[in-house]
DNA sequence: AAGTGGTCTAGACCACCTC
DNA sequence: AGGTGGTCTAGACCACTTG
């Protein structure tokens, strides 16, 4: 400790406690104090003991209910927290020169018979692109992306030769939430000659959409280049 | 709206301004007014806009800094929140019986001849085990752990036919703290043995290691059946 | 019906950072 | 050096949920 100052902050308070919880003080299932009992015997205020609280119920560690009082968590969740950075930032922080070359671009009107992983309104445009990432002249993610021309129109002017698809939109299209599947496949033929493999190693796929409130923006197949490894610190 | 009450809630106040950036009335890289200047012209105390602020920036929609007020983002982090539970429970959850076999068990002291992934220090204890987890009596995920018997020696009486090792340690034994590496790979003559896979497939490989503080408690390498999917909502 | 967590307010002071 | 966000407090009231 530097200067012990007289005031519980309430990380200290969490600290406490989570500290608990971790030594068995409070084994999976107990039940904690009431807030207001904790705050009288710290000396401290309800209110701090709150928001150390709402960061432990957040981190998974405890559930809280009003009038239940506060457990821990039988089955703490473990919750793995991947951040997705912009692929030409990856790369260049991995020391690495970065490229990005088009290898397909079309518009497309959405019917049913137009087979599409994009979750598209009928008759909707749809721009479709196919590119890859290079990092120092390596094959690094092949992208296959749908995008709305409904959702964001403004993309069809865009030069994919200057910017990525990727950057353009994490730039000028902000999204409300997202799904994401993340699975291993075997590349097919056109896949590995675009990324320069043979057809028997096994890849790294992740799928995206994106979507503002209700109505979808993007739909992105990556995938990584052999040996690609997604990580995760928490 | 049920029942607009007169005072304005925290959440209130984030999706005002969280619907001001997502519809460009804010863009990337513009500053945000004072949190007291908003909570003026909202007229709400400026401790409930501090909250929504709070919510905004831990989302990553937004940077805080003090004196230098509040920024949107112009690198919107992705986050995907992956939640990982027992592999009971979630082959339960999807309806299937679910079937714990062990494969091996053996005790084993660290040394620098010892190949291991597990950061163990010399001369350590290490309960080493393989086991495979069945949904409807097919291979789901095959898993290579390995424990220190020092951070958790009770485990060492454990019968690992009553209860997985996943579960018994999600149970008792908390952590702080997780790494983790996701990656796709073809199995091994053995893998694919256990799996009852051929060796041309594509398999989700993950990889985790959990820590109580500066000391290792388990590494876990988990192999999934082909097709599996690690999904994400945010 | 009552107990517990959740939130709002107003005011004060602190800590950090830029100007 | 001063401005901005970060936090603490005390008190009040609300909302949910359980006994």
């Amino acid at each position: 400790m530097k200067h012990p100052s007289e005031r519980l902050s309430w990380q200290d308070v969490r600290n406490d406690i989570r500290g608990k919880i971790l030594n068995s003080t409070y084994k999976p299932g107990d039940k904690l104090p009431r807030d207001e009992d904790i705050a009288q015997q710290l000396q401290c205020a309800r209110t701090t003991v709150h928001r150390a609280m709402r960061f432990l119920a957040d981190e998974g560690l405890i559930e809280r209910r009003r009038k239940g009082g506060t457990m821990v968590k039988t089955n703490p969740i473990k919750r793995a927290i991947l951040e997705i950075p912009i692929t030409r930032i990856e790369i260049e922080t991995l020391g690495w020169s970065y490229q990005h070359r088009l290898l397909e671009r079309e518009i497309l009107t959405a019917s049913p018979s137009l087979l599409t992983p994009f979750p598209a309104q009928d008759n909707e445009r749809l721009l479709h692109l196919k590119a890859v990432h290079l990092a120092d002249n390596q094959p690094y993610i092949l992208e296959d992306r749908w995008i709305s021309l409904t959702t964001t129109p403004a993309i069809e002017s865009v030069d994919f030769n200057k910017i990525s698809a990727n950057e353009w939109l994490v730039r000028h299209r902000p999204y409300s939430h997202c799904d994401m599947q993340i699975y291993a496949t075997i590349p097919n033929i056109d896949e590995a000659k675009f990324m320069s493999v043979e057809k028997t190693v096994a890849l790294l796929a992740l799928e995206r959409t994106t979507w503002i409130e209700q109505s979808p923006i993007t739909h992105l197949k990556a995938l990584h280049a052999p040996g690609y490894r997604l990580l995760s610190n928490n």
